[in-house]
DNA sequence: CGTTGACCTGGAGCGCACTCCAGGTTGCAC
DNA sequence: GTGCAACCTGGAGTGCGCTCCAGGTCAACG
C-alpha cells in the first residue's frame, strides 16, 4: 500500500501543503493517519478524493458546499441521493458558467478584431 | 442625449451603486459627471464601458488589469497596441478556463452517472 | 417650505480561500 | 548521536472584490 509524504502528497494533487492541512481542519478530508510522531501520511484514497475536490473547487465549487458534499459522503450510502443532487446542481452551475465565457469570448474576440482591423488600416 | 441617476444605471449594467462608485474610484471609470450638487449623471458612454468591464471581469479577468485596460484607454490612441495585447491575453485566459470547466464537467457527469446506475440498481 | 427618498463621502467591514508564521518536534542520513 | 530538512500546531495575516455604514446633502413633489 503506496504511502505519502506530505510533499510528495502536495506534489501530486497540485494543492499546497498548507491547503492539505486546512483542508483537513475544515473537514474536506478525513483526519489522516500520522506516524507514530504525529506526520501525517496520505494514502491512494486521500490522493483520489483530493482529485474530486480539486476538479469540483476549480469548477467553482464553493467550499462550503464541498464541505456539505464531504460530510455526506463520510456518512455513507444513505446519502448518495442527495450527492447526486448536489453534483447535478453543480452541473447546471458549470454549464452557466461555460456559458458567461461563450459570451465574454465573443465580445473580447470582436474588440480584438476591431484593435486589428485599426492596426492594418 | 440620455442621462442615468446612479440607481438607472445600475439596474441598466447589473452592477450596484457601491460597486459603480468602487469602480469610479479605483480608476476603472473615468470621474463620472455631476449635477450641480454633486449628484452622479451617467451618459450611454458610461453604459457601454461598463458593457465592456462586466464582460471582463465575468470572464475572470483581475480587477488589477481591468486598471490597466482603463487607464491605456484613457490614454488614446497610442496605446492601442497595448490593449489588443492585453486582450489577446485574455482571450488565451478564458479559453484556458473553458477548457478547465469542460474537463471538471466530464469528471461530474461520470460522478453523476456512477450514482444514477447506483440508484437504479 | 417641508418632507422624503435618493444621493454624497470617507472609511470600516466582510466573506472567501487560502497562506504564512513562530516556536517547537520528528525522522532520516551520515 | 548529530545535523538538518521536513513536519507539527494554533493562530494571525493576506488579497480580492466588493458591501455597508454614519452622518450629512440634494432634488422633486405637493
Amino acid at each position: 500500500m503506496t504511502t505519502y509524504a506530505p510533499q510528495e502528497a502536495a506534489a501530486r494533487t497540485g494543492v499546497s501543503i498548507d491547503t492539505l492541512r486546512y483542508y483537513e481542519r475544515i473537514g474536506l478530508i478525513d483526519d489522516v493517519p500520522r506516524t507514530t510522531g504525529g506526520q501525517r501520511v496520505y494514502r491512494d484514497d486521500h490522493l483520489n478524493w483530493l482529485g474530486v475536490l480539486t476538479c469540483l473547487r476549480r469548477s467553482g465549487m464553493p467550499v462550503r458546499e464541498m464541505r456539505r458534499y464531504a460530510e455526506l459522503a463520510r456518512d455513507g450510502e444513505a446519502t448518495e441521493d442527495e450527492r447526486l443532487r448536489i453534483l447535478e446542481e453543480h452541473r447546471e452551475a458549470v454549464l452557466a458558467s461555460m456559458a458567461e465565457l461563450r459570451q465574454a469570448l465573443r465580445v473580447v474576440d470582436e474588440k480584438i478584431n476591431w484593435y486589428r482591423s485599426r492596426r492594418s488600416a
